[in-house]
DNA sequence: CTCCGGCCTA
DNA sequence: TAGGCGGGAG
C-alpha cells in the first residue's frame, strides 16, 4: 500500500523532465473573520465521549529510502549534530472507533457538489499561492524556497508572504548559506510584516543551519525530518512534502478541513487536525489527498464558514448532518437566557 | 489552554 | 477600537 520508496525514487530520477514540477511555491492561506465565537450549542449533538487511551504508537515503516538519492545520500540520515529541540511528534492514539467508523457512502456526491460550488465563486485561496517566486529556481533552491515560504505563510496573507519572499529573493536571502550568515534583524526587516516575524526569522536561521549541517543545503525529504525543523508542524510538513518533493505522505489538514470534515461526519468527532488527518486518511482515496485541501479551504472561506455557515447557499446541505444546526446567537449568552426561557 | 504579531472588520 | 483570525510551541 505504501509505495513511497518507489515514488520518491521515480520522482527524483525524473525530476528534470517530469512535467509536474508544477507550482514552485504554493501556499494556501486562508483568512476568515466573522463574528465572535459564541458558543451556543446546546442542541448540538454531543457524540459519545470516546475513550482515547491507547498507548499504541503507530510507527510507519517508511522513509527508509535514501538509497539512491543523489543529493542527500548519506547526509539525510545523520542525526542533527547541533542540538535543537526535536519535536516530539505526538503519536495519535489509535482510536477504536475509527475501525468501526464508516464513511458516508455519498462522499463522492458531496465532493462533486462542493467542487461545483467552488467553481462558481472565487475564494481567496484561488486567487493565487505564491507559486511564481520559486518556479525559476533550480530544484534544490526551489525546495528551500518552498520550505521558507511555508514557514512564513502561516497566518499571513498571500500577498504579504509573496512580498516577503520576493524581498528575500532580491537580497539573495532565500538559500541556507546566506541566511545562515545574515543578521537575524536583517531577516526580520525583510520578512516584515508577516505574522510572528521575529520568531520566524529565528526559525529561518535555525533551519538554514540544520539544512547546511545535515542536508547539504537541501531540505529534509521525510515527514520526520521536516517536523524536526522549528516552526514546521504537521500542516506545513505535509504541504512541503506535497509541493517540494511531490511526495504525498498525508493530507494537509488545516482548521478548515478539520472543521468541515467534522461537520460532514466524515470523521468521528475529532478534537485536533491531526486526529482528523488520520481518520480521513483511513478511507479517503489517495488521489483526493492533495485536492481536498484547496477544495475545502475555499469552501470553508466562502460557505462553510467557522461560525454561521451559509447552509442556505450550500448545495449539499441535504447530505450534511450538521446543516442548519447552528442557530445564530443573536444575543449575549451570558445573560443566561435558559433561566428566563419561558 | 495561551501566547505570539500583524491586520482587518464589526 | 477591541478582538478574531490560526499554526506552532510551551
Amino acid at each position: 500500500m505504501h509505495t513511497r520508496l518507489t515514488s520518491v525514487k521515480a520522482e527524483m530520477a525524473s525530476s528534470e523532465h517530469n512535467p509536474k514540477p508544477e507550482s514552485g511555491i504554493r501556499v494556501f492561506v486562508r483568512k476568515r473573520r466573522l463574528r465572535k465565537p459564541q458558543v451556543i450549542t446546546e442542541n448540538i449533538v454531543k457524540v459519545e465521549p470516546q475513550i482515547i487511551t491507547e498507548n499504541i504508537v503507530k510507527v510507519e515503516p517508511q522513509d527508509q529510502k535514501f538509497g539512491s538519492l543523489p543529493d542527500i545520500e548519506e547526509f539525510a540520515y545523520k542525526k542533527p549534530s547541533i542540538s535543537l529541540p526535536l519535536r516530539k511528534s505526538k503519536p495519535i492514539s489509535n482510536n477504536n472507533d475509527k475501525t468501526e467508523f464508516k464513511p458516508p457512502s455519498d462522499w463522492v456526491k458531496i465532493l462533486e457538489g462542493i467542487r461545483e460550488m467552488r467553481s462558481l465563486e472565487d475564494a481567496p485561496v484561488d486567487s493565487m499561492g505564491c507559486e511564481k517566486a520559486g518556479n525559476s529556481l533550480p530544484p534544490k533552491e526551489r525546495r528551500f524556497a518552498v520550505l521558507v515560504s511555508s514557514l512564513l505563510s502561516s497566518q499571513t496573507k498571500d500577498n504579504v508572504t509573496h512580498g516577503a519572499i520576493q524581498r528575500l529573493l532580491d537580497n539573495n536571502l532565500l538559500n541556507p548559506e546566506t541566511i545562515d550568515t545574515a543578521d537575524e534583524s536583517a531577516i526580520q526587516k525583510l520578512i516584515y510584516p508577516v505574522g510572528f516575524y521575529t520568531r520566524k526569522a529565528s526559525n529561518m536561521k535555525k533551519i538554514a543551519k540544520i539544512s547546511l549541517l545535515n542536508y547539504h543545503g537541501d531540505i529534509p525529504n521525510t515527514l520526520e525530518g521536516l517536523l524536526s525543523l522549528p516552526g514546521i508542524g504537521p500542516k506545513m510538513a505535509h504541504l512541503v512534502m506535497n509541493v517540494a518533493w511531490n511526495n504525498v505522505q498525508g493530507i494537509c489538514v488545516d482548521t478548515h478541513v478539520h472543521r468541515i470534515c467534522n461537520r460532514l461526519g466524515w470523521v468521528p468527532k475529532t478534537k485536533t487536525p491531526e486526529e482528523t488527518r488520520e481518520a480521513l486518511q483511513m478511507w479517503l482515496p489517495k488521489e483526493e489527498w492533495v485536492p481536498i485541501n484547496p477544495l475545502l479551504v475555499g469552501f470553508g472561506q466562502t460557505i462553510c464558514t467557522p461560525l454561521r455557515p451559509s447552509c442556505g447557499l450550500c448545495s449539499v446541505n441535504g447530505l450534511c448532518p450538521s446543516a442548519f444546526q447552528e442557530a445564530t446567537p443573536k444575543k449575549k449568552s451570558r445573560l443566561k437566557t435558559e433561566l428566563s426561557e419561558s
